[in-house]
DNA sequence: GCAAGATAATTAGCATTGCTAAGTATATGC
DNA sequence: GCATATACTTAGCAATGCTAATTATCTTGC
C-alpha cells in the first residue's frame, strides 16, 4: 500500500508542479534537460542517461535548447563526434525564475500543513530521495 | 530546500514508474484517466477536472480508451450533451495488471532502503499526500 | 413557445515529446 | 587501412497538451 500511496502523491505533486512551470513557456522536457546542466556541461549522452530518453529524443530536445537561446554547444576537441551543451546566461536565468515559482508553490502547499506533518516530512525527505533513485535506477530490470 | 527536494523526488519516482507503465501499451493519460474510472463512471467534464487538462484534451483521451475497449460510453438520459465513461472488464484487468507492476518496483526500490528510512517515509506519506493535494489545489491562485 | 445565451463535447490545427529505424561522421581495433 | 563500434542526427509515427471554432443541447427571459 505503501508504494500504491507514494505514486499517487508522487503524481499529483508532478501534476501541480507542472502547472507552474507551464507559464515559462518551455517545455517539461527542455525544463528538465536544461536543469541538469546546472551542474556543468554534459555531452548528449549523459544528458539522455540522467534523463532516461533515447539518444534521439534528447538530440531534438538539445536542438531545441539551442534555438530558444537556453544552450550552447561546446565541441570536444578529444572527440569529433560528441559535444556538450552548456547553458547560456539566458537558461540559467530562466532556470532560477521556474525554480523560484515551484518553491513558492511548493511552500505555499507546505505552510497549509499542520506543523506535525511539516516534521514528518522534514524527517522523510532523506528517505524519499534515497527511495525515488532506487526507483529510477531499476528501471532496467522491472 | 524542502520544497525543491520533493520536487526532485517526484520527479525521478514518475520518470522510474512511467517506464514500468510503458509496457502495458497504453500511454500515461489514458491510463491516469482510467484509473480515475475505478470510482465509478464519470462524465468527461468530471474527468477533465480530476486530470487538470482541457475539454479538448480529455475528449481525445476518452476517444481513445472507447477506440482501445478500455472504456465504454454511456448517455445520460436527463442531459443529452453530456456523457459518462464507464471502465471495461478489459480496461479494468489492464489497471489491474499497471497496478500490480508499480507496486512491484516500488516495493522492490522500498525494500532496498534501510528500516530507519522505510520507518521515516510510513509515517510520513499521510503528510506526503496532504502537500501533494495541496500543490495541485493551488493551480489556479499560483 | 421561442429566441438568446450558457454549457458539454467535438473537431481542427499547432507544438512538444516519446519511440524505432536508418543515416552520417568519427574513433578504435585487428 | 578496413571493419566495427560509438555519438549523434534525421525522418516518420503516435500520444498529449493547448487554443479557437463548431455542434448539439439545455436553460432563461419574455
Amino acid at each position: 500500500m505503501l508504494a500504491d500511496r507514494l505514486h499517487g502523491a508522487a503524481l499529483h505533486l508532478m501534476r501541480g508542479i507542472r502547472q507552474a512551470d507551464r507559464r515559462l513557456g518551455v517545455g517539461p522536457a527542455r525544463l528538465s534537460a536544461l536543469s541538469v546542466l546546472l551542474s556543468g556541461p554534459k555531452t548528449l549522452s549523459e544528458l539522455a542517461e540522467a534523463e532516461q530518453v533515447s539518444a534521439a529524443t534528447i538530440s531534438r530536445i538539445g536542438a531545441g535548447l539551442i534555438r530558444t537561446g537556453l544552450a550552447r554547444r561546446v565541441p570536444n576537441p578529444s572527440d569529433g563526434r560528441s559535444a556538450r551543451l552548456e547553458m547560456t546566461a539566458a537558461g540559467r536565468r530562466l532556470i532560477s525564475r521556474g525554480r523560484r515559482a515551484r518553491v513558492a508553490r511548493l511552500e505555499a502547499a507546505v505552510r497549509q500543513l499542520t506543523p506535525e506533518d511539516r516534521k514528518a516530512l522534514a524527517s522523510a525527505i532523506d528517505a524519499l530521495e534515497r527511495a525515488a533513485w532506487e526507483v529510477l535506477k531499476s528501471r532496467r530490470g522491472g
